[in-house]
DNA sequence: AGGCTTATGTACGTTAGCGTACTGAGTTGG
DNA sequence: CCAACTCAGTACGCTAACGTACATAAGCCT
């Protein structure tokens, strides 16, 4: 029971909603690089991470990719289950490994439908993810891949537990849409700086006070508008 | 009542539905610049665009801005109003003259709280809408000013009656996030191309196919998307 | 140990877009 | 009718990021 908790979204519920769904609540283990959900396919389950990561990816023509928003133990992965749509054009790719509780797409629609906690949850969630999608857009436009890079960090750093993360530059460079070469200058910047350190594929934060003066407002904004959306007492 | 169909939303709900909003509806006439919603402003009401077109942008603190989405006669200003929020970290700008259905904040809640088609339009739409800003960062990211200039022509143009949008290069530069200088340049290679035509801030598109063929793909996206999710015969 | 694979670092030249400055052509208003 | 203003076009140097290529280094497997 402690442990639901550890999903932030699951854990605002009020107790009696939370038991509707714990009995269909089953926790799985999510690999790094694992597909949660492709373009234009039905999920069958949505997933409450608890200590992975999950990116949401716009994917071009020619491969070329962009992480759109990320997921982590504050919310879900598949919102476009209940807001209608049934499937997005992204795709959900595990970007840190860890567990996750999943639970099929069709409960949590019945459970969204009853118009209760669950629904203004969700809405309430989404409307973040779209601040994120928002920002993203923006820092894209006008940010340099520097700031983007500490924003990336500070945004996963959030989602995990420990000051440690596994993702080699090359992923990184996907999910911010640049270059692997770009990667490693700013996170060559950043650790003869003193602010994390990398060893290949692992990556320590060493100050993370810095990182947040180094990282553009971007973050700030996204962080400020989940802590406003979602903290306990407006929710429910 | 013929009227109430120039916006796509209303004219998809079922007519009872639309009967409870009819005596609520004020038209109202949007003028150029004009703002609908301030950044973590709470909204009075929301707008129906008919022939009208209102850009969401992001303001950055140093007054730089970039437009995340464009909603017209297809959709609905405001969100953050059912989504539970109340506000959201962006502006709403009208980008085109014209009309709009305006309707009380708290109607359009009730309404949405009663769970019915409206609900289920209003959240389709939205998801249309997270698509669009997902594909906005995209295009930030990889595509070039030309290319972005033809996609943000042919949203305008979808959104419009006619084949002329008045709109200087100085407006369009602020919405997508680029130099004035830069959007002149990309406007002359396309004016070079006879595809539009540009005159001290009226643009007349000639050869649409024109521009379809140098537009991104994030355009086809984004209606393929608009088309699927609000089209008759799904939502209702 | 030694060879293979994977991850990171570095070094080019190229280019798109930026900042700035200025010109000229329309439009407006006194 | 002329001044003031707005809008569009052009030019030029600058920088961030790109594409490409290659060099080291660290882990992995036999």
């Amino acid at each position: 029971m402690l442990e639901l908790q550890q999903n932030a979204l699951l854990g605002l519920l009020p107790e009696e909603d939370l038991a509707h769904l714990l009995p269909h609540l089953e926790q799985v283990t999510l690999s790094l690089g694992q597909s949660l959900s492709e373009s234009g396919r039905q999920m069958s389950h949505v997933y409450f991470p608890l200590d992975s990561i999950v990116s949401l990816l716009c994917v071009m023509e020619d491969g070329a990719s962009t992480e759109i928003a990320v997921v982590g133990y504050e919310g879900v992965v598949g919102v476009s289950l209940f807001m209608g749509g049934e499937t997005t054009p992204s795709r959900a790719i595990v970007q840190s490994a860890g567990k996750a509780y999943r639970l099929k797409g069709q409960l949590l629609k019945n459970e969204f439908y009853r118009a209760g906690p669950m629904q203004r949850l969700l809405l309430r969630y989404t409307q973040a993810l779209l601040t994120q999608m928002a920002q993203t857009a923006v820092c894209n436009r006008h940010h340099s891949v520097d700031q983007q890079l500490c924003r990336w960090l500070l945004l996963s750093l959030d989602r995990l537990p420990g000051d440690k993360l596994i993702m080699t530059q090359e992923l990184i460079a996907n999910m911010l849409g640049v270059r692997r070469e770009g990667v490693t200058e700013s996170a060559g910047k950043l650790q003869r700086a003193g602010l994390i350190s990398y060893n290949r594929g692992h990556i320590t934060i060493i100050d993370r006070p810095g990182l947040e003066k180094r990282v553009c407002e971007c973050y700030a904004v996204v962080k400020r508008e989940y802590d406003r959306l979602l903290n306990h007492h407006d929710v429910m």
